[in-house]
Order: structure tokens, then sequence, then C-alpha cells
DNA sequence: GATGAATGAGTATTCATTCAT
DNA sequence: AATGAATGAATACTCATTCAT
């Protein structure tokens, strides 16, 4: 019942420490990166110790994607409900690149900790980040196909492909940003220029007789000119 | 007189010993990953001890460098001949992102060493990597501008943006093959379809009607016919 | 059955710990010199491993830096009770300079440690070692502030460089013995010689024929007295 | 005979490239330190190759030892012919002192190294420097001597106690300036300060019936006080 | 006499994770 | 539930010196 210089025990909710460790990790992740902050550090911030997060979580790596998680739950929680306020398959697309751009400048370290330790991880599959990513990214598919069911994109369009070609255009584009060597990112511009790309590469031009397909004829001519270059060159 | 155990000093010519140090690096880099293959490892494979290897390179990872370095020279060797004897800025640009492809798929390992163990690093940026990077990927920057100057494309093309969605979207469709997830890569059929994208997206639709698109191919198929009437000329 | 090889994981008070590290590296280090003792050795000499040590300390330099604090720190314990009980100055003189000179005679091979590893580091003066020798020093500089005030000493008295004299000179008359080139200090002897220049040089020599050194051993006769007297005076 | 860019094999006379190595060395030890002196640096400074200074000289150390006893054997070169010309010992103990502090005081860091790498060494005593300092160093003793022989100086004058406290005080109160800690060093105060401390506690003062010899008289009287003292503690 | 390629030995340090208390 | 002491595994790098050419 004497004063006790000790450290006091102090217990807490389940729930509130392991939202402490998520904040305090959170934090000390982004400050100082993910290999630079230690466990102790962690530990030591909260005023607990090692052994008790190892409680909570199985390993590090753990607490990172715990943190990843949350974080890019929150981050995407509400582009669905804006997304189905906004019309127009250009403006959709619009929106999900825009926002994606949005979630890379919030917080670039996250999206860099999820690239360089996440992604490259051999269960990363098995991950609510990818499924999250799987459900976020996936909303472009459905856009293209909506775009292609009201004859607006051709139909052959190639989903999987400008899936890809926008969130690996926007990281690559962001990279420099992301990575910390740049701090300007438009995300106005860039989502503006993407979408635009996107536009007018699936946009169908089938109706009016005119412009492209023709454009195919003459490269089977140029292949078939070849040949013949070809041929001449084996009489000489 | 049994075998001796003691190591005979064999000197061997600086670059003969540096490229053996490099072919070995290589060969481990590849096989057991960067972090995994220690510098006693390379050593002892080579006949020799850690200390000479520290002799032509200053730390493990300039070594890595190196290894990457040669390669990626090597890789992006006579690429530039061959776009020379492409003609047609869609030809053009689907070489470009055939051959990216190509050396994707020919090195995966050594291509997710440059981007795990080589782009983060702070000094990036000063390698020679992002040299041959930089002067290779501005080879779409050249096309696009080709195109614009002929009218195939229109003036106000992204330039830039295309540029990073060529190689963002390579990159980014490639990941699981390259990560070893996955030991499928349809090279032709994704290069096919990616320049497509970019040739839709960039095409000029400001001539009415007949417009650009067939002047673009006529002044290829012109170009071509040039081409042979010159070999003709030869002939005869 | 036989003798199971694993590790009992054998959980000790922290102070037992760092003890039992700073006896044993005490010990090796004294044995076998800083840096011939690795730190492998210690911890195998416990039975620990090498980690653990570095949970107590952050480097090598600086367990060797405990070790040597902690001896300093006894060597020194009680000499200031023992100096309190000499009177006259040159008597305290001399008991300064013989302390110190059996505090290199008893652990030449922790001096030599001060003196080749700790007093040449850029943070010497940073040292705990530092300041105890700061203040066990500063006794020379009180006692001749002590002689000079009941006029022994002359009032110009060099006190610093009389103090430099002495620790100067006891350390490198002492060098041979200290670094092992010879086993031979006749601590007594040197002792009586070196406070006898001291005293000789700062004798108080203005004072006419008769003069000051009668008075100065007069005050300290006196002193003496007194404190018999008071001793008789309790006796009765 | 046609150009070659390959290096031109200079070949020069021996005591020219002995002098060359020496002087480089000098220069770099002095500038980067001892150990922080490679010995490829030095070659490449040269301009000639590792080996070549292995055929001068066994060690690295011989050529720190090289180095520091030419210039030690410079540095002690004309101080005999101007001892000659000063005549009264404390004159004559002044300029002795005078000419160390100034010594120290040209080349701190060489000084420094013959502490921390030279005079640590077991072999130090085979060294020429060590030949060089003991016949520096036994001036003093001459002086000493001289001293005694015209009745200046006691004849019990502890002559190898005084050299010591000579050159132990000099380096001790040089110490911080010596590494490099200070940049202040008063080598007139010192040396008079030093050279009078000497010539008080030397001084002869039998001739005139006063002074200290009584003073030793007092001091057996306290010792009997003392003796006194501790009966009667006994009593009680 | 000179070269310079090759040697070789040596060790402090980190920190996520575990498990006895 | 919490503690926190102990674990353990793993390796890049230096440079004086040698010796085959």
């Amino acid at each position: 019942m004497t004063t006790n210089a000790k450290k006091k025990r102090i217990r807490q909710k389940p729930e509130e420490r392991l939202a402490e460790i998520l904040d305090i990790s959170h934090k000390m992740f982004v400050e100082k990166g993910y290999e630079a902050t230690s466990m102790a550090d962690v530990a030591k911030q909260i005023g607990i110790v090692e052994g008790t997060i190892y409680r909570y979580f199985k390993t590090k790596k753990d607490v990172l994607i715990s943190v990843l998680e949350r974080w890019y739950n929150d981050a995407l929680a509400d582009y669905t409900h804006n997304l189905a306020g906004i019309t127009g398959v250009k403006n959709r697309l619009h929106f999900m690149i825009w926002h994606h751009l949005n979630v890379l400048k919030a917080e670039p370290a996250l999206c860099d900790m999820i690239v360089q330790h996440v992604r490259v991880g051999i269960d990363y599959e098995a991950t609510k980040i990818f499924e999250l990513n799987k459900a976020y990214s996936s909303n472009v598919d459905k856009i293209i196909k909506e775009g292609i069911q009201n004859n607006t994109f051709r139909s052959d369009a190639p989903i999987t492909l400008i899936r890809d070609m926008i969130y690996g255009g926007v990281e690559y584009h962001a990279w420099r940003y992301v990575t910390g060597r740049s701090n300007r990112l438009d995300v106005d511009s860039i989502a503006d220029q993407i979408s635009d790309v996107v536009y007018r590469a699936l946009l169908n031009t089938d109706n009016k007789g005119s412009g492209q397909p023709r454009q195919n004829d003459n490269s089977a001519i140029l292949a078939k000119l070849e040949q013949l270059e070809q041929k001449l060159d084996k009489l000489s």
C-alpha cells in the first residue's frame, strides 16, 4: 500500500490495447520507416513491453499489415458511396483515378510500405490488402463494362490491361513522390490526363464508318510490303 | 603427395577476374536472390577469397549494381538498331513495348532486383541503370513526338503520362510473373493490346472524315516504297 | 538420456547479470587485454550469448569503460576518508601520491587501458573516469592551497603545474611497470621522493631566518595538541 | 618506341625513393593519423605501388618509426650545441624544458604517435627513438649532477625522479594540446614554472643553518605525537 | 628493382521473437 | 494478461602483407 516507484501494471481492454499498438505503430512506421522502427521502440512508446505486443500480433510484419489494412480500409471507405453518385463513364473513371491519386498523396509512406513490404511477400494474395485492392480496382472493370454495355466503349476493350495501365501508370508516375524524392503531385491534372487517355482508347468508333478501322488495313499493307522487301533482299 | 589443400595463388588479368566475379554473382543472385547470397558464397564459388572481390567492388550492393548494369546494358544493346528498321508510329510503339516485355520475361529475377534493391536506393538517380532507363524510355517520347509531327497523333498528347502508363502498366501487369508467382506472360498479346490502347488514345481526330490516319499510314507506305525503290535501283 | 546440449534459459536479476558481465569482462580484459578479448569469449565464459551482453551495454568499449569506472570508483573509494585523518601538508601530499602509486601497482593492466583506450577517446571528458580523476587530483590542489593558507607554501605556488608534475611524474615513472615491462615499483620510496620534491619546491622562504617553516609545523603541532587535549577532556 | 599510355616505370635512386616514402608518409600520418592512413594511400600518393614500399620497409610500423626517428633526430639536432652555450644550472634546466615543449608544440601529432604507437610497443627499447630519448633526457641528469658538483644542488637530489617529473609533467600538461583537444600551449610560462620548481626543490640549503632541516625534526615530533594519540585512543 | 593481384584472418552488432516467471 | 530477460543466427568488410610475374 506504500507508494511504489515500480511500473504500474495498467490493464486495458484488449480492443483498446490493440488500437493503441496500431496507432503508435502507424505513427512510428510513417515517421521512421518500417525497418528503422524496432518493436522495442514501439513498446516503449506505448509504455508496455515487447512481449505484450506479441500477445496481439504474431510478427512485426503482422503489425505492419494490420496497420496498413486498417488505414487502407478507411481510405477506401466512402469511395463506393461517392462513386455511386457519379454518372457518366468518363466521370466515373476519372473519379476512380482521382481518388486513387488522393490516397497516394495522403499517405505516401504507407503506400510505399505496401509496395516495399507487403506486395512482395509470398503471402500477399492471402492478405486483406490484396482483397481490398482487388475489390477496389475491380470497379474500373465494372465501369468499363458499363461503358461497353451502353455502347460508349467498344466491345473488345482490353479491360484487365486498361486497369493495369491505370494503376501501374499512376504508381509509376507517382513513384518519386511516394518515395519522398519529390514533393509535387498534381492530382487533378494527372487524373484528367489518364481518364482522358483511357476514354479515348476505349471509345466506340464502330458507329461512324470513318477512322481507325481503315487504319488497320494500312498496317496490313505495310506488312505485305515488308514481305516484298524481304524477298527483294534475298534476290540481291 | 596427396591433394594439397594450400591455395595456389592464381593471378589473373583484372578484366577476366572482374568478369568472373560478375558472372558468378549474376548466377547466384538469380538463383538464390540478392540477400540470400553471401559474399563468402560467391568467393568460394570462384575459388578466391572475399577480400579479392573487395579489390574490385566497394560493397556488395556495388556488385549487384554492376551485374545489373552489365546485363541491362546488353539487354538494351540492339533495340535502337532494330527500332530504326521499323516504320510506322504504331509499329514502333509496339516494338518498344514488346521489347520491354521480352526483357522482363528473359530475366524476371534481375528485373525484380532492380525494383527491390536499386530503384529504392536513395542514390538510384546517380546510377547507370537510371541513365539507361531514361535513354530507353525516352524513345517512347520520341515516337509519340514523331506521331505528332506527322499528324498521326493529336498535338496535345500527354507524352510523359503515356510513357508512365506504358511502363507502369507493363510492370504492374507482369508483376506476378516477375516475382515468380506466375509463369505465364503473353508478351505478344500484351504488346498488341498496350500499343493499340496507346495508339487509339493518341490518334488525331481533328481532321475531317478522311483525314490524317490514312495520311499517316500513307506516309509510312510511301517511305517503304521509297526504300523498295532504292533497293530495286541497286539491283539494276 | 545423455547430457542435453540445449541451452537452458536462465533468468537472472539485471543487477546480477550486469555484475557478472563486468566481473568476467574485467577478468578477461586483464588477462588477455582489451583487443584480444572478443565479446564471444566473454559471453561463452559467462554461459550466455553475445546478444545478452548487448542488452546491457551498447558497445564493447562501453563494457570496458564500465569495468574501468567500477574499478576506479572502488579504488578511489576510501582515500577521502583516510586523507581526512592525515594532518600536515607534507603528510597529506605524501598520502595522495602514495595512494595513487598503489592504485597503479594494484591494477597496472587497467591503468594501462585507461591510458590506451579511454583517455585517447574523443569523448573522454564526458566519461565518469574523467570526473573521478578530476575530483581525485583536485585534492592535490586543495592541499597545496591549504599549505599556502597556513604559510607553509609560498603564495605563488604553480598549483596546476605541480599537480601535473606529480601525476605525470608518477605515470612516467611507473610506465615500465604499468606496461608490464618491469615488475618492480617501489611505491614508498617514490612517494617519499616526490612529496619531498614538491614540498621543497613550494616551501615558503619569504620569512626572515626563523620564519614560517617552523610556523607551519608549529601550527600542525598545535592542531595535534588540540586534538589530544580534546581526547583527554573526554577521558576525564 | 611509340607513345605508351601505360604507367612509366620511373626508376629512382634508392635514397631518393626512401626519402620520398618517408616524406609522403610523414605528411599523411600527420594529416590523417597513423591508423587512418593506408599503405595503398601512401603508395598512390607517391605514384608507386604498395609492394615497392615493402622493398624499403618491413612493416607499416617500420615506416612510422622511421618517419618519427628522422624527425626526432632533426628536432633534437642542435639542442646540444645551444645547451653548450648556456651557463648556470637553472638556465640550462630551463632550456631543456623549454626545448622539449617546443618540440611538442611544433609536431603534436608526431609526439602523439610516439606515445600511442611506439612507446607502447614491446620493442620500444630497441628503438632509435628510445635511444635518442635516453640521450636527450640524460642531459637533465647531467645538469643536475653539475649542480650538485658546484654545490648549487643538494647532494641527495633524486635525479631520476626529477627527470621523470619534468618529462612526465610536461607530457601530462601538454596532453590536451598534443591530442588536439586544445590549441593553447604557453611554452615560456610552463618552462619557467617547471624549471623554477625543480630548482627550488633541489637547492642546497645545508650551508646556511636555517630552514628545512629543522622542518624534518618537526615532522618527527608530529609522528611522535601521533603515537601518543594512538596510545590515548587505546586507553579510552 | 618493380609490379600489383591476391591473400586471410578476424568480430562486433542487431533485433524479432520466445518463454520462464 | 503481462513481463522482460534471454536468445540466436547471420555476415560484410579492411588492409597490411606476400609472392608470382
